[in-house]
DNA sequence: ATAGAGACCTGTGTGC
DNA sequence: TGCACACAGGTCTCTA
């Protein structure tokens, strides 16, 4: 489900409620998620001031003043609302949404009485807690590879690091060593706008030396814009994602070739129409005529 | 290294 | 209406 733009979404929509807050009490609804909670999950979050909340890929990280810090990953179908202290009937826009309540299995009780309600209709998002000061360390975040969004990402970086590299371009870009938060939609919507094929081995759009091809450069171009316009959009709802306030994210309305099966090709003059593959059993949407 | 399958879960849409 | 099946913003683990 999220991708780093719907994840980056849910940070900001987060942040003013929790960044500078104290956590009263935390309610734990279930033993586990995709893995169990840590030992004494609740118990170390009760008590503890949020200082900032982060993001790294698809993770979000809530440092706290005890010198541990939460992270949370939203697996498919994960989402985070939040309820109002005082008045309001609990769940209402929720109910509004279609969501269903018993799927809500941690609720952050926080000081002032607003409460940030975790949802997980399938469960493979979890909660972990970690030290702080070892964050980079840990083995969730030690093979990640670059944000999107940072100068890292451009020619030279995606030449180097698909060098020689036999697996699909879509493969590549899926995997979070190599570029992290990226997804099914934005990989998709990625290789469109540059005018690649999924199907051409990752290794294709790279030079064995020199500088950088056009086609590294494009792409790199393109990833950086689908993920910074998605991000402006709020990110993409489809089946169940919303933004904590509950209002909806847009970019699915921008969508050149996500689920758009024999659609035609947005890209002007092109005429082509869009085709669903199966690639490391993942739909993958393309126009074949103008990627290449 | 890397691909392919299966695993984890629930909900929704489709076709019969 | 029921039922079976395919499929869904992710990622880990196992086998070849």
């Amino acid at each position: 489900m999220p991708e780093l733009p719907e994840v980056e979404t849910v940070r900001r929509g987060l942040a003013p409620v929790l960044e500078g807050t104290r956590i009263a009490r935390v309610e734990q609804r279930r033993p586990d998620l995709r893995f169990p909670f840590p030992e004494g999950f609740a118990a170390r979050l009760a008590g503890t001031r949020i200082k900032t909340l982060a993001r790294r890929a698809k993770y979000l990280t809530g440092h706290l003043d005890s010198g541990e810090t939460l992270i949370a990953h939203l697996g498919m179908s994960g989402s985070f609302r939040i309820e109002a202290g005082t008045s309001g009937t609990p769940g209402a826009f929720h109910h509004a949404r279609g969501k269903n309540e018993k799927h809500d299995h941690v609720v952050f009780h926080l000081e002032g009485g607003a409460r940030v309600i975790y949802n997980d209709p399938r469960r493979f998002g979890f909660m972990l807690l970690a030290k702080t000061d070892a964050l980079d360390a840990h083995p969730l975040f030690s093979t990640l590879g670059i944000e999107p969004l940072s100068n890292a990402l451009n020619g030279a970086f995606l030449n180097d690091r698909l060098r020689g590299r036999a697996t699909s371009l879509k493969a590549a870009l899926m995997d979070q060593r190599n570029v992290a938060g990226l997804g099914n939609i934005y990989v998709c919507e990625a290789l469109w706008r540059a005018r690649l094929s999924p199907r051409r081995a990752a290794g294709t759009i790279a030079r064995k030396k020199g500088p950088p091809g056009r086609r590294a450069e494009a792409l790199a171009a393109a990833i950086r814009a689908v993920i910074m316009d998605a991000v402006a959009a709020g990110g993409s709802s489809l089946r169940d994602y919303v933004q904590s306030d509950g209002t909806l994210g847009l970019f699915q309305h921008s969508f050149a070739v996500y689920d758009r099966e024999g659609a035609p090709c947005p890209r002007p003059g092109c005429g082509g129409t869009i085709a669903r593959i199966v690639q490391n059993a993942r739909s993958t949407f393309f126009c074949p005529a103008c990627q290449r």
